[in-house]
DNA sequence: TTGGAAAGTCAACAAAGCTGACTTAAAATT
DNA sequence: AATTTTAAGTCAGCTTTGTTGACTTTCCAA
């Protein structure tokens, strides 16, 4: 019943069982589930706010790039520009957002947390590093090196860089 | 402007380097950017087909858990059952499902995959399969170790029994 | 035999994505 | 100077996937 041998011996002959369909399986079953936990807490708490998950990207990336560009948030978060436009209004319009016209180049806007914005982030932010401390934590140094380099080989190589971006001058 | 300090310094003075803010906000960024990678490439798949992640859900667990019962499935995929059941009868209707009475309990329906929807289902794992195979060989085994060890401690502790339940037999 | 659990249906709605067409303003290019 | 391109924003309309609440049918079990 349960597969072993699908993919789970290289053409050099090493055994790479941690590449049999099964694990691989698996690999995706832990994806989803961890992904649901992930998204929880944060969701609990946008929910309260009458926001969704949108507001709490925008608000993330906002916030790790202050006077960020509408085009530039378009390229992060991977939407349409509707899309973004529709969570951008709502979040100005309730005063979490602003944006300011950019002085060398009057077409674009560039987006700031206000101080409330910042508050809400950071309730945000807080809910969801309290479970991701907890699972590095639980699983220790090793394991948190091994799931960064596994997630790093899963994104899409044209989206890696704007992982990277974020990561300049701290490692 | 980098915050090495706020969760760096354990309680018992241990470094804990891995722990500071910038590692836990960098964690969720690659966790964000690599679930979009995840899915990438059985949504392409599922719009040609004219479905989405959610009929991917359906089929997926319940190729894996042939037999299973909807309320059974409701609990592994966290929706509603209008939910689950605009999904279910699409498939249904479409001939990739099917729902069969139960024998000792009439009023429970076992769902199973048609010899079609196992096809689809094999196209979708297919290709999700090789993107997560791509990042296990290029992070090694013991990079895959802590990838699963991370994402188990992300889980709601109510919805780690249906990742295990699905490894049952496989260690 | 009656109460309640399991499954399914209907209606109405919301969040968040999409396409396509369009405007305005400013910058860049010809 | 005129034209083209780019950035941002808007409008209309659509899809998927989730939600709540009220309801029926079936049928097991106390």
């Amino acid at each position: 019943m349960v597969d072993r041998t699908t993919t789970a011996i290289g053409t050099g002959g090493e055994s790479l069982l941690f590449l049999t369909d099964d694990q691989l399986r698996s690999g995706i079953e832990a994806m989803f589930f961890a992904y649901r936990g992930f998204t929880a807490d944060p969701d609990r708490i946008l929910q309260h706010y009458g926001y969704g998950r949108a507001h709490h990207r925008a608000v993330h990336f906002i916030k790790r790039n202050p006077g960020t560009t509408v085009t530039n948030l378009l390229n992060i978060l991977g939407v349409t520009k509707q899309s973004l436009n529709r969570v951008l209004r709502t979040l100005m319009h309730d005063g979490w957002v602003e944006s300011r016209v950019g002085i060398k180049d009057k077409r674009t806007r560039h987006l700031y947390l206000t101080d409330k914005g910042t508050a809400l982030e950071r309730d945000l932010s807080e809910a969801q590093k309290r479970r991701v401390r907890n699972a590095f934590r639980t699983a220790g140094p090793e394991a948190v090196a091994g799931f960064r380099k596994v997630l790093e080989h899963m994104m899409d190589p044209d989206l890696r860089h704007h992982y990277h971006a974020t990561l300049e001058g701290t490692r």
